[in-house]
DNA sequence: ATGAAAGCGCTAACAG
DNA sequence: CTGTTAGCGCTTTCAT
C-alpha cells in the first residue's frame, strides 16, 4: 500500500496516537500540529485503510446488496434507490449477484458477513426455515425483499395476490370470458424459490373461484408461446394475464405475428409496469409493483435495524413485514 | 464477530498456527488433529474474518466495477459478463455507482482502493492528465471502458467514429439526402465525459464531408424531441442518427403521434442495440457496440495485470487499449 | 496536549 | 508435526 499513520507519526516527529487525533478530529490536539499533520497528510497522498479500520472497529459503514442480477429494470431501480439513501447516510452500497444459483447465494451472503458488512439486503432464491437459520447465523440484519424466505424475516413487498384479483376482477368486468394465467417462469422449479409468482397465481385461482362463469387456462412453460395463437382465437373472449411484462410482450410480438392485436382480438395484461412500455404499442395495462417504495421502505428498515442492533435492543416483530400498496396501470390491451 | 482462530485454538488445546494449518489445508499437520479443528470449526460455525486476512495478505480477491447506474442494459450486461469472470477466477466483485457525479466517482474509487480491491474496471465520467495521474495513484490496475479517461490508460472500446461513418455512408447509399446527428446527451457537458458520443459525433462529421452533396443538421439538446416534426416533414429525405437507441426510440414515438413513420416518411438509426428493441416495431436500425465481447475483453485484461502486478512485471504500454470491431444491425427504418 | 501499549483476527517466519 | 513470535494498519484505553 501507500503511506500509513506510523509513516506520518515519524515524518511528523509525532506519536501514531497525535497523528490519528488530527486524522479523526476528535480528542484534544493542538492546531498547530493538526495542521502540520493533517498537510503532511495530503501531501503524502495519505489514504486510511480500510480493512485495518474496519477490523479494529468491527464494521465497515457498508450494506451489502444481493440480487439475482441487474439485467433486469426492476433489481436496477431498487438498487439506485439503496444506493442513494446508503450514500446520504454515509454509507457505502456493495452489490454482489447470485444468478438464481443457491449455493452462490450462500457464498454471497457469507463474504459479505466475512466483511462485515453492516446490513445486508437480500432478494433471494432460496427458502425455509433452514435457510432462515442460515440468515441468522450470519449475524447481521438482514432485509428479504421480492420473495419471502420464510416467516418472522424482516419482509418488504407489495400485496402480490390482491394485485392479481384485481387484475381478474377488471378483466372480467371488461366481459372476458376465459382467462389465461401465462407464467413461464413457474417451470424453473422446484429449485427457485417463486414466491411472487405463486402468490400471483394463487390470486388469480381464488379471483377466477369468485366469478363462477369465467372460464381458467394456464400457460406454465417455456413453450408458452407455442398455444397461444390457438387460445386467442377460440370463441371465447380471452384475455392473457401474465405475471410479467415480458412475458405478454413477447405474448403480444408472436400473436400480432398471427395477425392478431389487441384489445380487438384478445385481451393481455402484464406484471411490474417496466420502463420498456413506454415504448410498446399498443399501451399494456400492466400492475406497477411500486419498485421505488418498496426499495424505500427496505433501505429504511434495515438501517432501522442496523442502529437498533448497534444500540443492543431487540427488533419488534411486528415491524418486521412490510406490505406495501401496488398500483394498477391503465392501458389499452384490456 | 462469531469465533476466531484463536477460540478454536483454545477449544482445540492447540496454538493458533495448527488451527490456521489445518483451515488452510497448507504445511504439515497430523490429519487427526486436522480433522478434528475441521470438525469443530464447522460446529462453532467458524467464519474467517476477510478483513483481517485482506489486512495481512495485502489483497482481497476482489475486483471492483464502478459504473454510472445499473439502470441501462448496456451496463447490466456487462457486470453480469464482469462477475461471472472474476468468480470463475475465485475472485469477487463489487459495484459501486456514480451516478454520473464527477466527485462520487472519485470518492468511490478512492474507497474501493482503501479497502484493497485487487483491480477496477472503470466507466468514468472524469477525464484528463490530472485524473489520470489520479488512478495512477491508486497504486492498482485500473481498466477503463466506454469513456476515454487519457492515453496511454489501460483502455477497452469500439471503433465508435467508424460505425458512425458506417452509418452515414449506408445512409447515403439508401439515397437520404438530409441526416441529422441527434445527441442530446452532448447537452450535459462540459461536465461529463462524452468521449463515446464525441467519437460517434466526429465520425459523422467526417463522414458526411467525404459525401460532397448531403445536408446535415444537429439535435444536440434535451430540447430535440421539439424539432423533429419540423426536420422531418421537410422536401429532402431525412434521416435520423442517434447516438443512443433511447434518443431514436424517443424520437419514433414523438413522430408516430404526428403521423410519421419509418421508413417511409423518414429514415432512423440507433447506436447500443438494447434489448428492448426486439419489442418495438418497426425494427430499429442500429450499430452493436458488442457489449460482451468488450467486458469479457476488459475483465481479461484487468486479471493480466493483476498478475503481471503480483509477478512485479511491468505491463506492456502497447496491449493496454484494446479496440474492438463494432456490428451492424440490420433493420426496417432505414 | 501528547504518548505508550494493547488489541482487532489473521498469516508468516522461524524455531523446536 | 507443532508452537512462539511478530506484524498487517488502525483505534482505544490509560498514563503522563
Amino acid at each position: 500500500m501507500g503511506i500509513t499513520t506510523k509513516d506520518l507519526a515519524q515524518l511528523c516527529g509525532v506519536s501514531r496516537t497525535t497523528v490519528h487525533r488530527a486524522l479523526s478530529g476528535e480528542g484534544r490536539i493542538h492546531p498547530d500540529t493538526r495542521e502540520r499533520i493533517l498537510r503532511v497528510a495530503r501531501e503524502q497522498d495519505y489514504r486510511p485503510d480500510l480493512l485495518a479500520r474496519g477490523l479494529v472497529k468491527g464494521k465497515t459503514s457498508t450494506i451489502g446488496v444481493v440480487v439475482l442480477d441487474v439485467k433486469s429494470e426492476y433489481f436496477a431501480e431498487k438498487i439506485s434507490i439503496i444506493g442513494a439513501e446508503a450514500n446520504r447516510r454515509g454509507y457505502c452500497m456493495n452489490i454482489m449477484l447470485h444468478g438464481n444459483d443457491k449455493e452462490m447465494e450462500r457464498n454471497q451472503l457469507l463474504r459479505l458477513a466475512s466483511y462485515r458488512m453492516d446490513g445486508i439486503i437480500l432478494s433471494s432464491v432460496n427458502e425455509g426455515e433452514e435457510y432462515k437459520r442460515f440468515l441468522e447465523s450470519l449475524d447481521l440484519p438482514v432485509v428479504t425483499v421480492d420473495n419471502k424466505v420464510a416467516d418472522g424475516l424482516p419482509f418488504v413487498s407489495i400485496d402480490e395476490k390482491e394485485a392479481m384479483k384485481e387484475a381478474v376482477s377488471r378483466a372480467w368486468n371488461k366481459g372476458y370470458e376465459r382467462l389465461v394465467f401465462a407464467c413461464p417462469a413457474l417451470a424453473d422449479g422446484p429449485n427457485i424459490n417463486f414466491y411472487v409468482h405463486l402468490q400471483r397465481l394463487e390470486g388469480f385461482q381464488e379471483a377466477v373461484k369468485e366469478h363462477g362463469e369465467l372460464q381458467e387456462d394456464y400457460l406454465l412453460d417455456w413453450t408458452y408461446l407455442e398455444r397461444v395463437e390457438e387460445l386467442a382465437k377460440q370463441e371465447k373472449r380471452t384475455a392473457f394475464l401474465c405475471t410479467a411484462d415480458e412475458f405478454a410482450l413477447d405474448i403480444m410480438k408472436k400473436l400480432y405475428g398471427c395477425g392478431l392485436e389487441p384489445p380487438e382480438d384478445y385481451g393481455i395484461t402484464g406484471f411490474d409496469n417496466i420502463d420498456t412500455l413506454e415504448y410498446v404499442s399498443p399501451r399494456l395495462v400492466t400492475i406497477s409493483n411500486s419498485v421505488n417504495a418498496v426499495a424505500q421502505t427496505a433501505v429504511n428498515l434495515l438501517f432501522d435495524l442496523i442502529e437498533k442492533k448497534a444500540a443492543g435492543e431487540e427488533a419488534d416483530p411486528g415491524e418486521l413485514t412490510r406490505i406495501l400498496p401496488y398500483e394498477f396501470i391503465p392501458g389499452e390491451t384490456l
